[in-house]
RNA sequence: GGUUCGGUAGCUCAGCUGGAUAGAGCAACAGCCUUCUAAGCUGUGGGUCUUGGGUUCGAAUCCCAACCGAAUCACCA
């Protein structure tokens, strides 16, 4: 039982005891003390008051003194108005600090046969340009809330939707056979997928010359629009390729491959991966098989002119499109068809779709579509949905070349961190390997814990010329503070010091030292609360506090150098279990921590 | 206009299941390295928590209204 569900309980006694009243466990507030006050945790009397009887001052020294005399832990008392501070046994806290000191995986539990099966959808790219900022913090938020998944006991399969089918790829295909002269990413050295993304531009710039052309010979902008010759040409080979044609398939699986290629490559350097993949080309034809099935079902129903629809005036909603009168799929029909397959597949209980926040309205419909559907975990579906990255001049947009690519990115924070080691001498006596995966590690953790320490809800702003701290709240002072625990813990085994802690010592410990125990001994319910409300902030927050909190003490407490005995082991235990709980909690972030740095 | 989501320090953000004097970082200024890693630590300044009501012993937090911003309301994906 937890401190918190043994004072808890005490106090429900206390009340009993003294004034006669029942109360719940909910009534009882419990909270760590403020810093100002003497105590390590503080139950809030007011709600007692009216049940005493008397002033909320009063009540707080009769429960506490009742707390202290029959409540073992507690040692002493203070009241400030109605908060009543109680000071917990230092055993206590040794105690606590050898369980989780014993525990290798502290925070995290494994699957077991019984546990729930989470499918998350994340990262689902289209095949006609390369990987921006944007996708970044997708594929962050996907995998950490994979991670966050697995260490709540849940099973899990990371998923991946890539859209490579329909008119986008048809335009990057058509400029390439036009003015590609037969280039590939072997003949170039470009990447598959900035090899593509750059015939995709091209697309468009002729496109727009031709608009521009022909309303100069007098059609409206409308008309031009739809007539320009690269447009039509786009559309046939759609039509094309709906058909089977060999030459535009044959065309379209080789740039596709060249952009998987690409995609591989920045899904390895980000350090996210999937189960399982799933392809639209192959999932449309599913959803309308589905339909079909509902319509017979007469959860949906069909107009004069052949479309299907769904009515879900009923639940607030409109009526909403499913197959179009020539009976082609639209995009609500494909997210069918892929449920369907995923269900096949997998026995899901749990489905989560990381998608960015433009699409809220799919999702409640399409929640509402796959419960009339009969999947169980339709209407439970979750949406996670997060806001848009921006640039301090407002969104990105790709016609004014001001959106930000993944691999320069990334490429330009690893190249950062490799400077800032150099000049800080971090890097020397290091190999040349060693450094360069330092300065990848350092890196990436400040682009991660950058993007994952937000409110995914809310859109966030990215700077590009200030680009990315390495001081303060970010990844890099997390990382640091490991790489300094482990500095101390290597100069410990070299003296031959044992980090074992006496749970019977007689010690004095400092504010900061049980503050730090407290802190440790929060992290399962930090993981709980993080899976629970699919946040990885919650997690990165939480690091930051503890390293933050840790960094303080190690500037006021020598650690090799104190002379007690056993307080010296004290040290080492609570100094090696910060480093394990850093590296566990950033770890669900999908951040790496360095041995030295 | 309907729906959903946001509005906290100059900037980027925590805190929001109601509790003590609203917290960090960045930026500015002033300090701390012969001592376990200074990517660190300490201090100073900086706030009508968008506004107005309500509920409560107590509201940044809950409710109502208004204002501002974002997304969406396609036979696009």
């Amino acid at each position: 039982m937890s401190i918190e569900a043994k004072i808890t309980q005490a106090v429900i006694t206390a009340v009993k005891e003294l004034y006669g009243a029942d109360t719940d466990a909910k009534t009882v507030q419990l909270q760590k003390t403020k810093k100002e006050f003497e105590g390590d945790l503080t139950v809030v009397v007011f709600p007692f008051a009216k049940a005493a009887r008397k002033g909320p001052e009063q009540a707080a020294n009769e429960i506490g003194e009742y707390l202290k005399a029959n409540e073992p832990l507690i040692t002493s008392f203070n009241v400030i108005k109605g908060f009543l501070n109680l000071s917990i046994a230092q055993n206590y806290w040794l105690q606590s600090l050898a369980a989780i000191n014993a525990n290798d995986t502290f925070g995290t539990a494994s699957a077991t046969e019984e546990s729930p099966l989470v499918m998350i959808e994340y990262s689902s790219p289209n095949t006609n340009k390369p990987l921006h900022l944007g996708h970044i913090r997708n594929n962050l938020l996907g995998f950490s809330l994979g991670e966050i998944v697995k260490a709540n006991g849940q099973k899990l399969v990371k998923t991946n939707i890539v859209n490579d089918r329909g008119i986008h790829i048809c335009k990057s295909m058509l400029a390439w056979q036009k003015f590609g002269n037969g280039e590939t990413p072997a003949s170039s050295g470009k990447k598959g997928d900035h090899l593509v993304g750059d015939y995709y531009v091209k697309f468009d710039q002729e496109y727009k010359a031709q608009i521009k052309e022909l309303m100069a010979q007098g059609q409206s902008e409308e008309d031009a629009k739809r007539n320009a010759p690269m447009i039509v040409e786009a559309q046939e080979m759609l039509r094309k390729w709906e058909a089977g044609d060999e030459e535009v398939r044959n065309l379209w699986k080789t740039m596709n491959g060249w952009v998987y290629a690409g995609f591989d490559e920045t899904y390895k350097k980000m350090g996210v991966d999937f189960d399982k993949i799933y392809y639209e080309s192959q999932t449309y034809l599913e959803g309308k098989s589905k339909v079909e099935e509902g319509l017979a079902k007469g959860v949906f129903y069909r107009r004069e002119d052949g479309s299907v629809w769904a009515d879900l005036t009923n639940d607030g909603l409109d009526e909403k499109l499913l197959l179009r009168a020539d009976g082609t799929s639209v995009y609500m029909t494909q997210d069918i068809g892929t449920a369907k397959l995923r269900f096949d597949d997998f026995p899901i209980d749990k489905m989560v779709y990381v998608v960015g926040n433009e699409q809220n309205y799919h999702f409640q419909v399409l929640s509402i579509l796959l419960d009339k559907l009969g999947f169980k975990w339709g209407k439970d579906l979750v949406h996670f949905s997060y806001g848009m990255v921006e640039l301090p001049e407002g969104k990105m947009k790709s016609r004014e070349g001001t959106v930000v690519d993944a691999d320069d990115l990334i490429e330009e924070m690893v190249g950062t961190a490799r400077e800032t080691s150099q000049e800080l001498g971090k890097l020397d006596g290091c190999t040349e390997e060693e450094a360069e995966n330092i300065a990848r590690m350092v890196g990436l953790g400040a682009l991660k814990y950058f993007i994952l320490k937000v409110d995914p809800r809310k859109n966030m702003t990215f700077n590009p010329k200030e680009s990315i701290d390495f001081n303060g709240n970010t990844g890099p002072f997390i990382q640091y503070t490991h790489a300094r625990i482990k500095s101390v813990l290597r100069k410990a085994a070299d003296m031959q010091l044992v980090a074992t802690v006496d749970a019977d010592a007689a010690l004095n410990l400092s504010e900061k030292e049980i503050s730090l125990v407290q802190m440790l001994a929060d992290f399962p319910s930090i993981v709980k609360e993080a899976g629970d409300e699919y946040s990885p902030a919650v997690v990165a927050n939480y690091v930051y506090d503890l390293a933050k909190e840790y960094n303080q003490f190690y500037h006021d407490h020598s650690i090799l150098k104190e002379e007690n005995e056993q307080l010296r082991a004290f040290r080492l235990t609570l100094s090696r279990n910060i480093a394990k709980v850093i590296k566990t909690g950033m770890s669900l972030l999908g951040i790496e921590v360095p041995e030295r740095m």
